[in-house]
DNA sequence: TAAATATATCAAGATAAGTTGATGCAAAAA
DNA sequence: TTTTTGCATCAACTTATCTTGATATATTTA
């Protein structure tokens, strides 16, 4: 029930909703890239990153001092329905934008 | 976007699910039929099926003074995968107390 | 018509969640 | 070895959600 909780909570906010689909989008990106692409400070994304780690749809990756985050795979039957529900959502996501200094 | 925030919401609650799994489990209930059932104030109980049902998840029915709770059908794809979902948590579902005056 | 019953809603207080700015840490570059 | 870069975390503040008790409304019974 708990990690229920965990997994709806995590999508029932909208900034993590366009997080989580821009990584979808996009596959593996740092938090930078994030960073970047959205208008938002590092730590707002950070702790958004970490709740959605922490609800099964997203890992990480840490090469060097850069975190890269993408989607967990395989995602279960549940999380890949919820995955695909949001694929359909009107919302804003904004271009991929590689302004860090990984290549 | 805002009926999908709406919708995960709805369930982001641990005394919705186990309202939302008790009326599934058991069919039409009355209001006063949870309120015997649970160990809870009418209010609250009020409150929770309202968000429930502008969720799409439930439908009322008014017949005489009684307000008779049910789960919406047809469900559409994602609602139905929830609900399943939430058959499989590990909740305290009280046994069903038709304590009312409604036969 | 008065009292009782079933339900909804509201205001106030309690609890939880999101945002920001500051700080810490580790890896890489200078 | 000092500085810079990428990321995580924390404290303080703001905003949203939940619970309760009071009250309102409608329907039925006395």
């Amino acid at each position: 029930m708990d990690i229920f909780l965990k997994t709806v909570g995590s999508i029932n906010d909208e900034t993590r909703l366009r997080i989580v689909r821009f990584i979808n989008e996009n596959g593996e990106v740092c938090v930078c890239d994030i960073e970047n692409s959205f208008d938002m400070i590092q730590s707002r994304i950070s702790r958004h990153l970490k709740i959605l780690k922490e609800a099964g749809f997203l890992k990480v990756e840490r090469k060097g001092r850069w975190a890269y985050y993408s989607v967990r795979s395989p995602l279960d039957r549940f999380r890949q329905s919820i995955l695909q529900e949001i694929s359909y959502l009107e919302l804003d996501i904004p271009k991929l934008q590689k302004d860090c200094k990984n290549g």
